[in-house]
DNA sequence: GCAACTAGTTGCAAAACGCAACTGGTTTTT
DNA sequence: AAAAACCAGTTGCGTTTTGCAACTAGTTGC
């Protein structure tokens, strides 16, 4: 409940009292890029390993902020199901920027950076598209379907095939 | 001299390592968006009151990472002028993306959303044209004048407009 | 019934933050 | 020349946030 009121109106301070902290961004890029709708999921399937409370306290946060939405898993009464909303999925061109930023300027790993090339190049469209099919995945909203894979399976794909070369030639 | 290793190589976790907090961010979108350059214009001259420690601080891992350089100030022995790199520089697509994120989504003050809506719409067309003035005034590389006034004029009379207005209004 | 799995919570130590006062030097004013 | 104002930070200290580890409590599969 804490109903502090924010250092100034500005756009950019603003989304920084929302989301300017070293975990909810991931939490956002995992549900993103890693299709993570879980707590467990969250928890354990990331590199960078946020302990629980954290988790909890940052969900607890994004959902109140109307960024993402807590749902229950019919098939299991404890699990509960995270879902992004628009204004989640919104997120996508921020973290894309950040991401191209990041691999231009950070040691960013060959395996990890390759879906952030691959975003970059892709540009503008390739991120509606994608928002598209998280519209659909997230939101229920159905899409036309489009020839060949999607942006998602793609990312997956360029991934998979760095990590392949990787172990081949090491 | 804190040289603790990454959570991870992953292009969005370096880039919140390097400027995930609540103040990076801010310090940069002054330097860009309000061409601050001294510590105290920086320290006195926002609206979020940032604390001279934190202040300092900031502007050291800045430096750190690569993102501003700090230099002498000719006419004033004690001054010094803050700039930003290239990498600095483009940060302002990430910056942007978080303002237009914001004045869609939070409750951002019309005479402070104004610029933000004008970036979102001129898109990186104007974004690339910005840049370009930033090069120039940061790190000194001449352009070509264009007809007319600068990105960050026009940013700056849409602002003063919504100012004028609303004190007429009110 | 029991092991494994689910979503968190709790306690506590360490780190980061934020305020206010202060340092030491420089420039401007009178 | 002395005083006042300005400059870039630093220091001390109390508060808040973070991070680790252990733990609670309910659910599911075998």
């Amino acid at each position: 409940m804490d109903a502090e009121q924010p250092r100034s109106s500005c756009a950019i301070n603003l989304t920084l009292e929302v989301l300017g902290d070293k975990w909810s961004l991931l939490i956002i890029r995992d549900m993103i890029f890693g299709n993570r709708r879980h707590f467990r999921e969250l928890l354990t399937k990331s590199d960078e390993r946020i302990s629980s409370n954290i988790l909890a306290d940052r969900l607890k946060t994004l959902v109140e902020q109307g960024v993402i939405t807590r749902t229950h898993d019919p098939t299991h009464k404890q699990k509960g199901i995270y879902s992004l909303t628009e204004q989640g999925i919104e997120l996508l061109p921020v973290l894309a920027q950040m991401s191209a930023w990041g691999v231009k300027y950070l040691p960013v790993s060959e395996e990890l950076g390759i879906r952030a090339k691959l975003l970059a190049e892709g540009g503008p469209k390739m991120w509606a598209e994608f928002m598209d099919e998280l519209r659909e995945t997230h939101l229920g909203v159905k899409r036309r379907k489009k020839a060949g894979p999607t942006v998602a399976e793609k990312l997956q794909k360029a991934y998979e095939d760095v990590m392949a070369k990787k172990t081949a030639r090491g």
